[in-house]
DNA sequence: CCGACATATGCTCAATGTGAGTATAGCTAC
DNA sequence: GTAGCTATACTCACATTGAGCATATGTCGG
């Protein structure tokens, strides 16, 4: 048994390195991305007019990371968090905005709920901030009329090599020339648009005009932080039951699905959703039903929260259609 | 158009209480998990005896987190980092073993490469410090032998409810009672053997007897790292062609086979492996075959760079046998 | 030169999963 | 009652996947 495995030791080279350092300018920030699903639309939390994520700096005293992001989150929206799962961790030096030289580094986290009654003021659309994200209607307007032609052009600014590049991450992203969609390249798509300088946000500073793409922009790296959200949430769901996080403690199988559908950002078959989602004994009927205006009533359900231990994490496979 | 899509904004109030912080005394650390496949075995890049991970702090010189990891690897390792993809940020309290009260956060980071010739120092397969997760030749005796009655014993210590949520973390994790074995949860099986006493890490600064499972420790919370990049690593490679980061620029399928095996820690049919590599169009004949000593010669080759463009993040479907 | 042996490679087959469509049931509104 | 809506049950073709059999092409010991 070594020395390590008692506890005792003191690393070498690189803890004596560590002295060296000048630490005294990075700050550590903590961000948020909350999510719900109601009216059939996915919302994020928002701050300051929809500006901004909530988010404060990590501080000595809180206990951990995820302990300092929900005092956070709780003071500045006064709304509980309930699932959080780390995002990802940025530290760009030109991405941050306008605050010097100091390095920010942005540790992000994706936290579902359900939102509370009566509506609060924080809450909005993700797809204010994507509106290209949006296909359940079929294919927004905005990619063929404007971003497409656009990123067009900005592959043809440049010469052979690395314009056929730009090309075909544009063709793959964007579902050009027949290539499928992949609801899951949030983040790629936001990136690509902004280097191609087709959002506000890599306009900064540079005194363009904003992008007419028709997104809301945010502070600081906000908008690539809730992108990250967004494609982490559409990989989760087809793997993990996490939508039940978003459900309220009962509900019908069409609710569930557009849920699904919300986050997804596309239609999915109705048949084939309910046949899995029943055949993998995800919920189990209430014995109750709904009395809606219209139509057949629904059996009410709600979640197994069995399956979480049975399967550990296993799989959800929810279907999303592909055409 | 508003203010912020013009890059003017001022956050209101999460910026007005950042004033507060007291971040001069949280230390940012940059760790690497650097694998390569030599031999049969996944290896990792260790220091220190096999006690630590490459690992330095983040320093406001740095360009952006990846580069000041590249800058301590290759300044620790001497050897260059290829492929890197970021891990996770750790940094609860009680778990960076004892450096006093100042809060260290660690962002970790996965590296593929291949070893290069001669063998160096620092490598060691990572099932030293795992040796339960290796189930390439069945089940490994550790587990009935060790783990599974010390696990039902610590079980054994509470009562009823918390009792069956232990004995149900056990049997999924570690495959007890015909649960199926799952490859990708080497994180949960650590934390699982943490917090259950059974490796050396969570006796620290109790002086209880070291665990006799026959992992080796490591020095802080580096065993939790690599275990989180083991199992992002096994996850991985059934969905994005990152395998052939670890691969020679030609080889044959078996050997392209047994780099998934040493990773998975699990066989899987030839033939099936084959069909799947080949009907995806991931690989392209050199040509040439090999002359090994023993057996008919295979072909040899190499990887199709252009699969990575074209579908971007499709995936790869590595089928790992399940019984 | 032969046969044992080892790996490479081609092919089949059953079971299961998946996308898509048809058909029927049970409500409300008029 | 019927139009219109949603709920729910089945069917079917096709792709995927796990598993095994068969054959090809080398080396090696005699």
């Amino acid at each position: 048994m070594s020395s390590a495995e008692r506890g005792q030791i003191s690393r070498g080279e690189p803890a004596a390195k560590a002295e060296h350092r000048t630490e005294h300018a990075i700050k550590v920030e903590l961000t948020a991305v909350l999510v719900a699903v109601t009216q059939g639309e996915p919302r994020v939390m928002t701050l300051d007019a929809g500006h901004a994520l909530p988010s404060g700096p990590f501080e000595v005293a809180h206990r951990s990371l995820q302990a300092g992001l929900r005092d956070w989150v709780e003071q500045q929206t006064h709304h509980p968090l309930g699932y959080v799962e780390q995002l990802y961790t940025f530290a760009d030096k030109d991405r941050t905005g306008a605050e010097g030289d100091a390095r920010t580094i942005s540790i992000s986290y994706l936290g579902l709920t359900r939102e509370r009654e009566p509506a609060e003021g924080g809450w909005r659309s993700w797809y204010d901030y994507f509106p290209w994200e949006d296909h359940r209607a079929g294919e927004p307007e905005v990619i063929a009329q404007a971003i497409a032609p656009r990123l067009m052009d900005w592959a043809g600014k440049e010469t052979a090599p690395k314009r056929a590049e730009r090309l075909q991450r544009a063709r793959v992203t964007f579902a050009l020339d027949g290539h499928p969609w992949n609801d899951e390249l949030t983040l790629q798509r936001y990136e690509l648009l902004y280097e191609a300088g087709l959002v506000a946000e890599s306009c900064r500073g540079r005194g363009e005009a904003a992008s007419r793409l028709g997104g809301r922009a945010m502070f600081s790296d906000h908008r690539r932080i809730l992108a990250t959200g967004i494609a982490r949430l559409r990989a989760k769901i087809k793997y993990r039951p996490v939508v039940f996080e978003l459900m309220p403690p009962t509900f019908t199988l069409l609710q569930l699905q557009r849920c699904v559908e919300a986050l997804a950002g596309r239609a999915v078959h109705k048949q084939n959703f309910r046949r899995l989602v029943e055949q993998q004994e995800l919920v189990e009927e209430t014995g109750a039903t709904t009395s809606e205006a219209v139509g057949r009533p629904a059996k009410l359900f709600r979640f197994r929260h069995g399956v979480v231990a049975e399967r550990a994490v296993a799989g959800t496979k929810i279907p999303i259609a592909r055409t």
